[in-house]
RNA sequence: CGCGGGGUGGAGCAGUCCGGUAGCUCGUCAGGCUCAUAACCUGAAGGUCGUAGGUUCAAAUCCUACCCCCGCAACCA
């Protein structure tokens, strides 16, 4: 049983069959930026992602490159290991499926099912086409003038075609798991996520195929070895493998996950199948699933044919990886599917950081440096008005966790932004730069009050974009222990005549650098 | 009759469960300020809330019909 003071947060691991995109970018980000918030909220913290590294793809593509699968994975993998370092992310481990740890995991839990008696073997049949790589429904088949029976899909011709399997009895599990999604509300989201899987499986399921004899880049059925396990129980498993299991070790009490944070294409081997092969084995569920929506290039959606993929490292080297980070949580009310463009980018960036942060971080902190000799100010009385906002800025801890409880990542920053606008306000009524010559006194509590809403505003949005916060506390000289949620409060208020270094800018405005484009 | 989501000022969304002045962000226009990253602040214009009926003193919100868009429809990360 995990321990209320520990998170455990998951990205599905992705198949480096290819070159990552900027779904596998959002996942990352969202994922990481959920573990980021917990770490600093005070709590043990473990976030996971990796590679799902086997099956007849990859086996495939390593054959046409002539290199061996394990070849094929190690640079691939890596790929997406680079990502996730070049996104900032903070991931606490990174499993292979092709590490020994991970075999062993997938053996056990597959012993343990067995031993349940809900794996039997069986024979996996139906119309296969060679070209989809799939097999297809008698009733999606259609038999053509040339007698020559062909999917619909796209017109490829399909066989008949007869494999041994070893298949799971999912069909055994259908009440078992519509009575854990009634017990538990939250155990799907969003809720409309819940809906679905609940109708599907309320619609009645069948066994599942888990082995293939096909090819045998995979992890061996134990006992059986002319069988690889399938994708699923492979894949999956990786959430445990990460924790250790099952051995017990300094990991295990992260099991089970607190969330695992998965696409929606992917909910259904999340909330059906992924329980269902745990309730078997005897291990604890997760305790929630949610799925995020997918991210649409100006409304398309994306893929290769189209020619409007765009890869995640371009994206961050050209907007910057905190701004691209933003723009993802802020702009894509998260679980939701949403659109992103160049445009929507620079608005966004534009607006939020660089005008309405950065600016106000920039004025604010250039009249400290030339009208305070570079020292926080010592604050007078403080007016009511000062008091208010203040205590705006001191309740976004309290405000925000509600919001990430269940992952409205967008809902946190949108109360964190509220306080920016605010302190905007703020800062213009009360016009500093006339108080120069008419309140020098009142002047140096308005900056004071300003500084200090940007040091809360600054450590409440870490998780988001930890590199510019970072630098925005520096500006501030905020202790590098000081900068947790728990110091985000009046009690570690900046101190008058402290040393501020140069202000410098944090957000810089994205100019375009042709006007075309 | 397969299941589900959605159609709200130029764009993107909230509000719909629990009917009662239609709200937010961006954009546009006007004014203010000059500390600041041509940023910031204030104000304004702009919507018959998909269509047609119905219930009601009153409907974006409830009921009925219809139109349009988008997912899912099982072994496909």
């Amino acid at each position: 049983m995990s321990d209320t003071n520990s998170f455990y947060v998951t990205t599905p691991i992705f198949y480096p069959n290819g070159e990552p995109h900027i779904g596998h970018a959002y996942t990352d980000i969202a994922s990481d930026m959920l573990a980021r918030y917990h770490r600093l909220d005070g709590k043990d913290v473990f976030f996971l992602t990796g590679t799902d590294e086997h099956g007849q793809k990859m086996q495939q593509t390593a054959e046409k490159e002539g290199i061996s699968p394990l070849e094929l994975a190690d640079r691939n993998s890596a790929v997406f290991r680079t990502m996730a370092e070049a996104l900032s992310c903070s991931n606490d481990d990174f499993v292979r499926t092709t590490e020994e740890r991970h075999k062993i995991a997938c053996q056990t839990l597959w012993k343990l099912v067995a031993e349940k008696g809900d794996l039997y073997l069986g024979k996996y049949d139906g119309w296969y086409s060679v070209r989809q790589e799939g097999y297809f429904d008698e009733s999606e088949t259609i038999v053509g003038e040339d007698g020559v029976r062909r999917e619909k899909e796209l017109g490829s011709p399909v066989e008949w075609v007869e494999e041994e399997s070893y298949f799971f009895k999912l069909s055994a599990y259908q009440d078992k798991l519509l009575a854990h999604y009634e017990a538990n509300l939250d155990f799907i989201g969003p809720d409309s996520r819940r809906n679905e899987v609940i109708s599907f499986v309320k619609s009645g399921l069948r066994d599942l195929s888990v082995s293939r004899t096909t090819f045998d880049w995979g992890v061996p059925v134990p006992d059986d070895d002319r069988h690889v396990m399938y994708v699923w129980i492979d894949a999956l498993t990786n959430y445990l493998t990460g924790t250790g299991w099952p051995q017990k070790g300094n990991r295990s009490h992260f099991w089970p996950a607190d969330v695992h944070i998965i696409g929606k294409d992917i909910i259904r081997f999340h909330a059906v199948y992924w329980p269902a092969f745990l309730m078997a084995a005897g291990v604890e569920l997760p305790k929630r699933i949610f799925a995020h929506g997918f991210l649409f290039n100006r409304g398309e959606k994306m893929s290769k044919s189209v020619g409007n993929v765009i890869d995640p490292f371009s994206l961050a080297k050209e907007y910057g990886v905190d701004q691209l980070r933003y723009f993802l949580l802020s702009e894509v009310p998260f679980g939701q599917d949403g659109n992103y463009s160049h445009s929507a980018i620079i608005n966004r960036i534009n607006a939020d950081l660089a005008n309405d942060l950065g600016n106000l971080a920039q004025r604010s902190l250039s009249m400290i440096a030339k009208n305070c000799e570079g020292r926080v100010p010592e604050a007078g009385e403080f007016w009511e008005s000062d008091k208010i906002i203040l205590a705006k800025a001191y309740q976004l801890l309290a405000e925000t966790r509600p919001a990430i409880e269940c992952q409205k990542i967008h809902k946190a920053l949108e109360l964190i932004w509220k306080v920016v606008a605010d302190a905007n306000k703020y800062f213009a009524g009360n016009a500093p730069w006339a108080l120069k010559k008419t309140d020098p006194e009142r002047m140096n509590t308005v900056l004071y009050v300003t500084a200090e809403l940007i040091r809360v505003i600054a450590i409440m949005a870490q998780p988001v974009m930890p590199e510019s916060c970072g630098r925005l506390l520096d500006l501030l000289c905020v202790d590098e222990q000081q900068r947790n949620f728990s110091n985000a409060n009046d009690e570690y208020a900046l101190t008058a005549g402290s040393n501020l270094p140069a202000p410098q800018g944090v957000f810089p405005r994205y100019v375009e650098k042709n006007s075309k484009d």
